[in-house]
DNA sequence: TAGATACTGAACCATATGGTTCAGTATACC
DNA sequence: GGTATACTGAACCATATGGTTCAGTATCTA
Protein backbone atom coordinates (compact mmCIF):
# COMPACT_ATOMS: atom_id res chain seq x y z
CA UNK A 1 0.00 0.00 0.00
CA UNK A 2 3.05 2.28 0.12
CA UNK A 3 1.42 4.20 2.92
CA UNK A 4 3.71 6.64 4.13
CA UNK A 5 2.47 8.56 7.03
CA UNK A 6 -0.70 6.50 8.69
CA UNK A 7 -1.95 9.23 11.68
CA UNK A 8 -4.34 7.62 14.31
CA UNK A 9 -6.68 9.86 12.73
CA UNK A 10 -6.91 7.67 9.72
CA UNK A 11 -6.54 5.16 11.78
CA UNK A 12 -9.69 6.03 13.65
CA UNK A 13 -11.77 5.85 10.52
CA UNK A 14 -10.12 3.25 9.39
CA UNK A 15 -11.50 1.22 12.36
CA UNK A 16 -15.12 2.72 11.92
CA UNK A 17 -15.32 1.41 8.29
CA UNK A 18 -16.27 -2.00 10.06
CA UNK A 19 -19.82 -3.11 11.39
CA UNK A 20 -18.14 -5.42 13.72
CA UNK A 21 -15.74 -2.96 15.07
CA UNK A 22 -18.10 -0.60 15.58
CA UNK A 23 -20.67 -3.23 17.10
CA UNK A 24 -17.27 -4.01 19.49
CA UNK A 25 -16.93 -0.30 20.48
CA UNK A 26 -20.80 -0.10 21.57
CA UNK A 27 -20.25 -3.31 23.37
CA UNK A 28 -17.57 -1.77 25.24
CA UNK A 29 -19.48 1.28 26.36
CA UNK A 30 -22.00 -1.04 27.69
CA UNK A 31 -19.19 -3.25 29.78
CA UNK A 32 -15.43 -4.14 29.65
CA UNK A 33 -14.95 -7.60 27.97
CA UNK A 34 -12.73 -10.53 27.15
CA UNK A 35 -11.90 -11.66 23.84
CA UNK A 36 -13.64 -14.84 24.19
CA UNK A 37 -16.88 -12.89 25.16
CA UNK A 38 -16.67 -10.64 22.22
CA UNK A 39 -15.84 -13.31 19.71
CA UNK A 40 -19.33 -15.23 20.88
CA UNK A 41 -21.12 -12.39 20.95
CA UNK A 42 -20.14 -11.49 17.30
CA UNK A 43 -19.83 -15.40 16.04
CA UNK A 44 -16.40 -15.43 14.98
CA UNK A 45 -13.82 -16.90 16.42
CA UNK A 46 -10.83 -16.25 19.09
CA UNK A 47 -8.15 -15.09 16.11
CA UNK A 48 -10.58 -12.98 14.20
CA UNK A 49 -11.87 -11.05 17.40
CA UNK A 50 -8.50 -10.46 18.19
CA UNK A 51 -7.82 -8.65 14.99
CA UNK A 52 -10.28 -6.65 15.10
CA UNK A 53 -9.68 -5.72 18.92
CA UNK A 54 -5.68 -5.08 17.53
CA UNK A 55 -6.81 -2.40 14.77
CA UNK A 56 -9.32 -0.98 17.82
CA UNK A 57 -6.08 -0.68 19.84
CA UNK A 58 -3.82 0.50 16.84
CA UNK A 59 -6.23 3.30 16.85
CA UNK A 60 -6.27 4.62 20.25
CA UNK A 61 -10.00 3.38 20.76
CA UNK A 62 -10.00 0.26 22.91
CA UNK A 63 -7.14 -0.73 25.58
CA UNK A 64 -6.35 -4.19 27.05
CA UNK A 65 -4.87 -6.08 29.76
CA UNK A 66 -4.09 -9.66 30.21
CA UNK A 67 -4.56 -10.82 33.82
CA UNK A 68 -4.21 -14.72 34.34
CA UNK A 69 -5.24 -15.91 31.15
CA UNK A 70 -8.17 -13.65 30.08
CA UNK A 71 -7.58 -10.14 28.21
CA UNK A 72 -10.00 -7.79 28.88
CA UNK A 73 -10.68 -5.14 26.76
CA UNK A 74 -12.22 -1.86 27.74
CA UNK A 75 -12.55 1.61 25.96
CA UNK A 76 -9.41 4.04 24.87
CA UNK A 77 -8.56 7.04 25.60
CA UNK A 78 -9.42 8.44 21.97
CA UNK A 79 -12.94 9.80 22.17
CA UNK A 80 -13.98 11.17 18.25
CA UNK A 81 -12.98 14.23 19.39
CA UNK A 82 -11.29 15.34 16.26
CA UNK A 83 -13.26 12.68 13.97
CA UNK A 84 -16.73 14.27 15.29
CA UNK A 85 -15.14 18.32 14.58
CA UNK A 86 -13.75 17.46 11.05
CA UNK A 87 -17.23 15.73 9.95
CA UNK A 88 -19.00 18.69 11.68
CA UNK A 89 -16.84 21.16 9.46
CA UNK A 90 -17.25 19.30 6.50
CA UNK A 91 -20.90 19.32 6.83
CA UNK A 92 -20.90 23.20 7.45
CA UNK A 93 -18.69 23.06 4.02
CA UNK A 94 -21.29 21.16 2.58
CA UNK A 95 -23.89 23.30 3.46
CA UNK A 96 -21.95 26.58 2.25
CA UNK A 97 -21.07 25.38 -1.13
CA UNK A 98 -25.01 23.91 -1.79
CA UNK A 99 -26.44 27.56 -0.93
CA UNK A 100 -23.65 29.04 -3.04
CA UNK A 101 -24.97 26.22 -5.91
CA UNK A 102 -28.61 27.54 -5.32
CA UNK A 103 -27.38 31.22 -5.75
CA UNK A 104 -26.43 29.98 -9.32
CA UNK A 105 -29.49 28.43 -10.05
CA UNK A 106 -31.50 31.14 -9.34
CA UNK A 107 -29.47 33.39 -10.87
CA UNK A 108 -29.70 31.04 -14.13
CA UNK A 109 -33.84 31.18 -13.30
CA UNK A 110 -33.67 35.25 -12.98
CA UNK A 111 -31.55 35.16 -16.24
CA UNK A 112 -33.69 32.92 -18.38
CA UNK A 113 -36.98 35.44 -17.17
CA UNK A 114 -35.19 38.07 -18.39
CA UNK A 115 -34.61 36.58 -21.89
CA UNK A 116 -37.97 35.58 -21.92
CA UNK A 117 -38.99 39.12 -21.46
CA UNK A 118 -36.68 40.18 -24.34
CA UNK A 119 -37.61 37.68 -26.59
CA UNK A 120 -41.36 38.48 -26.41
CA UNK A 121 -40.08 41.89 -26.78
CA UNK B 1 -12.19 -9.95 2.20
CA UNK B 2 -15.21 -11.61 1.97
CA UNK B 3 -16.96 -8.94 2.81
CA UNK B 4 -21.16 -9.92 2.91
CA UNK B 5 -22.96 -6.45 3.17
CA UNK B 6 -20.53 -3.51 2.34
CA UNK B 7 -22.97 -0.56 3.48
CA UNK B 8 -23.16 3.04 2.29
CA UNK B 9 -22.25 4.09 6.14
CA UNK B 10 -18.74 1.49 5.96
CA UNK B 11 -17.61 3.20 2.63
CA UNK B 12 -17.87 6.67 4.27
CA UNK B 13 -15.80 6.15 6.90
CA UNK B 14 -13.66 3.73 4.90
CA UNK B 15 -13.23 6.77 2.04
CA UNK B 16 -12.30 9.32 5.75
CA UNK B 17 -9.73 7.23 6.55
CA UNK B 18 -7.57 8.41 3.61
CA UNK B 19 -5.76 11.60 3.94
CA UNK B 20 -5.66 12.58 0.06
CA UNK B 21 -9.43 11.97 0.12
CA UNK B 22 -10.51 14.16 2.64
CA UNK B 23 -8.58 16.66 0.81
CA UNK B 24 -10.13 16.06 -2.06
CA UNK B 25 -13.81 16.38 -0.56
CA UNK B 26 -12.19 20.16 1.23
CA UNK B 27 -11.55 20.93 -1.87
CA UNK B 28 -14.47 20.39 -3.75
CA UNK B 29 -16.44 21.95 -0.78
CA UNK B 30 -14.81 25.37 -2.31
CA UNK B 31 -15.10 24.65 -6.22
CA UNK B 32 -15.42 21.92 -8.09
CA UNK B 33 -12.46 20.36 -10.37
CA UNK B 34 -11.58 18.17 -12.51
CA UNK B 35 -9.34 15.03 -12.47
CA UNK B 36 -6.20 16.76 -13.59
CA UNK B 37 -6.97 19.58 -11.55
CA UNK B 38 -7.43 17.15 -8.34
CA UNK B 39 -4.51 15.25 -9.45
CA UNK B 40 -2.32 18.04 -9.60
CA UNK B 41 -3.37 19.68 -6.17
CA UNK B 42 -2.80 16.39 -4.85
CA UNK B 43 1.03 15.66 -6.79
CA UNK B 44 -0.51 12.30 -8.62
CA UNK B 45 -1.11 10.72 -11.55
CA UNK B 46 -4.34 11.04 -13.17
CA UNK B 47 -5.17 7.23 -12.80
CA UNK B 48 -4.37 7.30 -9.23
CA UNK B 49 -6.98 10.48 -8.41
CA UNK B 50 -9.62 8.57 -10.56
CA UNK B 51 -9.12 6.21 -8.21
CA UNK B 52 -9.63 8.13 -4.83
CA UNK B 53 -12.85 9.24 -7.05
CA UNK B 54 -13.85 6.66 -7.67
CA UNK B 55 -13.97 5.25 -4.12
CA UNK B 56 -15.69 8.99 -3.11
CA UNK B 57 -18.14 8.20 -5.34
CA UNK B 58 -19.27 4.74 -4.14
CA UNK B 59 -19.49 5.92 -1.08
CA UNK B 60 -21.93 8.89 -2.25
CA UNK B 61 -19.75 11.62 -1.17
CA UNK B 62 -18.83 12.70 -4.67
CA UNK B 63 -20.62 12.68 -8.24
CA UNK B 64 -18.79 13.40 -11.37
CA UNK B 65 -20.07 14.06 -14.98
CA UNK B 66 -18.00 13.91 -17.99
CA UNK B 67 -19.03 16.90 -20.48
CA UNK B 68 -16.91 16.65 -23.54
CA UNK B 69 -13.18 15.02 -22.34
CA UNK B 70 -13.43 16.55 -19.07
CA UNK B 71 -15.17 14.84 -15.91
CA UNK B 72 -15.78 17.32 -13.57
CA UNK B 73 -16.36 16.60 -9.58
CA UNK B 74 -18.41 17.98 -7.13
CA UNK B 75 -19.79 17.00 -3.85
CA UNK B 76 -22.31 14.21 -3.58
CA UNK B 77 -25.50 14.47 -1.88
CA UNK B 78 -24.45 12.18 1.30
CA UNK B 79 -23.49 14.80 3.64
CA UNK B 80 -22.57 12.22 6.91
CA UNK B 81 -25.24 12.84 8.96
CA UNK B 82 -25.41 9.53 10.21
CA UNK B 83 -22.02 9.30 10.48
CA UNK B 84 -21.95 12.48 12.74
CA UNK B 85 -24.93 10.88 14.23
CA UNK B 86 -22.91 7.63 15.05
CA UNK B 87 -20.08 9.59 16.52
CA UNK B 88 -21.93 11.62 18.72
CA UNK B 89 -24.04 8.54 20.38
CA UNK B 90 -20.26 6.84 20.26
CA UNK B 91 -19.37 9.81 22.72
CA UNK B 92 -22.04 10.63 24.63
CA UNK B 93 -21.51 6.18 25.60
CA UNK B 94 -17.86 6.97 25.98
CA UNK B 95 -18.54 10.01 28.77
CA UNK B 96 -21.17 7.87 30.55
CA UNK B 97 -18.64 5.05 30.92
CA UNK B 98 -15.94 6.79 32.34
CA UNK B 99 -18.25 8.26 34.89
CA UNK B 100 -19.28 5.41 35.73
CA UNK B 101 -15.21 3.96 35.87
CA UNK B 102 -15.28 7.20 38.05
CA UNK B 103 -17.75 6.09 40.63
CA UNK B 104 -16.31 2.79 41.00
CA UNK B 105 -12.88 3.90 41.54
CA UNK B 106 -15.16 6.15 44.29
CA UNK B 107 -16.69 3.71 45.80
CA UNK B 108 -13.07 1.63 45.97
CA UNK B 109 -11.34 5.05 47.61
CA UNK B 110 -14.79 5.09 49.56
CA UNK B 111 -14.33 1.60 51.08
CA UNK B 112 -10.64 1.80 51.37
CA UNK B 113 -10.87 4.73 53.89
CA UNK B 114 -13.36 2.58 55.61
CA UNK B 115 -11.23 0.06 56.19
CA UNK B 116 -8.64 2.54 56.70
CA UNK B 117 -10.99 3.36 59.67
CA UNK B 118 -11.59 -0.41 61.09
CA UNK B 119 -7.87 -0.89 61.15
CA UNK B 120 -7.45 1.56 63.33
CA UNK B 121 -10.19 0.94 65.73
C1' DT C 1 -6.03 16.83 -40.45
C1' DA C 2 -2.33 16.81 -36.94
C1' DG C 3 -1.17 17.33 -32.43
C1' DA C 4 -2.15 18.27 -27.74
C1' DT C 5 -5.13 17.35 -23.81
C1' DA C 6 -8.07 14.51 -20.69
C1' DC C 7 -9.37 10.68 -19.35
C1' DT C 8 -9.63 5.44 -19.05
C1' DG C 9 -8.54 0.54 -18.55
C1' DA C 10 -5.50 -3.21 -17.87
C1' DA C 11 -1.72 -4.93 -15.58
C1' DC C 12 1.39 -4.89 -11.95
C1' DC C 13 3.30 -4.30 -7.09
C1' DA C 14 3.30 -4.33 -2.03
C1' DT C 15 0.72 -4.25 1.87
C1' DA C 16 -3.74 -4.33 4.54
C1' DT C 17 -8.21 -6.51 5.71
C1' DG C 18 -11.27 -9.94 7.28
C1' DG C 19 -11.57 -13.97 7.92
C1' DT C 20 -10.15 -19.11 8.70
C1' DT C 21 -7.46 -23.41 10.65
C1' DC C 22 -3.95 -25.51 13.23
C1' DA C 23 -0.59 -25.90 16.53
C1' DG C 24 1.11 -24.11 20.26
C1' DT C 25 1.69 -21.83 25.39
C1' DA C 26 0.05 -20.33 29.75
C1' DT C 27 -3.17 -20.50 33.38
C1' DA C 28 -6.95 -22.44 36.22
C1' DC C 29 -9.21 -26.18 38.31
C1' DC C 30 -10.03 -30.98 40.00
C1' DG D 1 -0.44 -34.32 37.53
C1' DG D 2 -4.00 -34.06 34.06
C1' DT D 3 -7.54 -31.69 31.70
C1' DA D 4 -10.06 -27.74 30.29
C1' DT D 5 -9.93 -22.82 29.14
C1' DA D 6 -8.09 -18.52 27.02
C1' DC D 7 -5.37 -16.66 24.30
C1' DT D 8 -1.64 -16.32 20.61
C1' DG D 9 1.10 -16.80 16.41
C1' DA D 10 1.92 -18.54 11.93
C1' DA D 11 0.19 -19.66 7.66
C1' DC D 12 -3.17 -19.35 4.28
C1' DC D 13 -6.91 -17.30 1.23
C1' DA D 14 -9.40 -13.77 -1.42
C1' DT D 15 -10.11 -9.21 -2.07
C1' DA D 16 -9.20 -4.16 -1.31
C1' DT D 17 -6.01 -0.17 -1.22
C1' DG D 18 -2.86 3.08 -2.94
C1' DG D 19 -0.14 3.73 -5.94
C1' DT D 20 2.45 3.20 -10.59
C1' DT D 21 3.25 2.63 -15.96
C1' DC D 22 1.75 1.91 -20.51
C1' DA D 23 -1.25 1.81 -24.16
C1' DG D 24 -5.22 3.18 -25.70
C1' DT D 25 -9.69 6.35 -27.03
C1' DA D 26 -12.07 10.63 -27.39
C1' DT D 27 -12.17 15.47 -27.83
C1' DC D 28 -10.35 20.06 -28.58
C1' DT D 29 -7.69 23.31 -31.13
C1' DA D 30 -4.78 25.29 -34.53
Amino acid sequence: MVQYTRTAFDASFAALSDATRRGVLEQLGRADASITDLAGKFRMTLTGMKKHVGVLEQAGLVTTEKVGRVRTCRLGLRRLEEEAAWIERYRQLWEARFDELDQVVEELKRKEKADGRKKRE
